[in-house]
DNA sequence: GATAATATAGTCGTGTGCGATTAAATCGCA
DNA sequence: TGCGATTTAATCGCACACGACTATATTATC
């Protein structure tokens, strides 16, 4: 048996994923900021001076992935790295001003976002859910 | 307002695609194939000798990413390029017999996949529309 | 029939993703 | 205390994605 691509789940939540970063792209491009760079900002927003490991926990990449992005980011002036004093095999990546300042910069993007779906809050949630389920049982939790 | 990874549908998204992906990849490294390239081929195997544009428009990619994709697909032999007699801008993809055998020894993937995501098949149809509405919405349908 | 506009693939540069491996630090346990 | 196992980042290679641009072929307009 072979599906169609219209058919396939995987390729709903693929395009889809491009699609949305596709929104997200002019809105990033204001901050100059990546998708994925964009996704660490908003954990490190929410809890600041993490490692490197801790991040990628929660937006699920690898430090081979995390590494070379972090470093665009110090770069760019908005997260410093620092070796951890107690253990040195960790990084701590902590936000600078600049890096800080950019939430208030980045505050107006989910509701645009919202608005480009088309639909209500109460479906999103609903569909956000349904969709992180279908990702817990992918990884097997 | 600062939503925060959990609570972003783009976020689910995100990391539902990339644990689909995972799922996907033990399976088709026995077929030595990537997942955008089963993508392409599922194309194909539905509809054979269709332009690099016609693809395109199917899997939601350009030519920039779409030609390596094809030019690695026919290095493996799985497919051939050819110039359109009619409209030279044109190339036609279409499958080798190798690219055809493809599709017997990749029918049993859906099976494999469906079970891994523990749902019915009634309720993954229901999402799948569900994405699939929300990327229309997003891709300005 | 010449020429501007459009269509189609392709090229190039940057930034992910990720499997495999490596280097260094820490931990566990005899 | 010493030493193998484990943990943590980092490195490397390959394959997407995609914006910007290019080259060639076709179409449209006069």
């Amino acid at each position: 048996m072979t599906l169609t691509l219209p058919d396939m789940i995987c390729f709903a939540l693929y395009s889809a994923t491009h699609a949305m970063q596709h929104v997200y792209k002019p809105l990033l491009d204001d901050l100059g900021l990546t998708y994925p760079q964009y996704l660490v900002l908003t954990a490190l927003w929410e809890q600041d001076r993490q490692t490197v490991g801790a991040l990628g926990r929660q937006v699920q990449l690898e430090s081979n992935t995390l590494t070379p992005l972090l470093k665009r980011l110090e770069e760019r002036g908005f997260v410093t790295r620092t070796r951890d004093d107690r253990d040195e095999r960790q990084v701590n990546i902590t936000l600078t001003e600049p890096g800080r300042a950019l939430q208030a910069r980045a505050a107006h993007i989910p509701a645009c976002v919202l608005e480009k779906t088309g639909l209500s809050v109460d479906d999103l949630t609903r569909l956000r859910d349904q969709i992180t389920t279908l990702r817990d049982h992918l990884r097997g939790a």
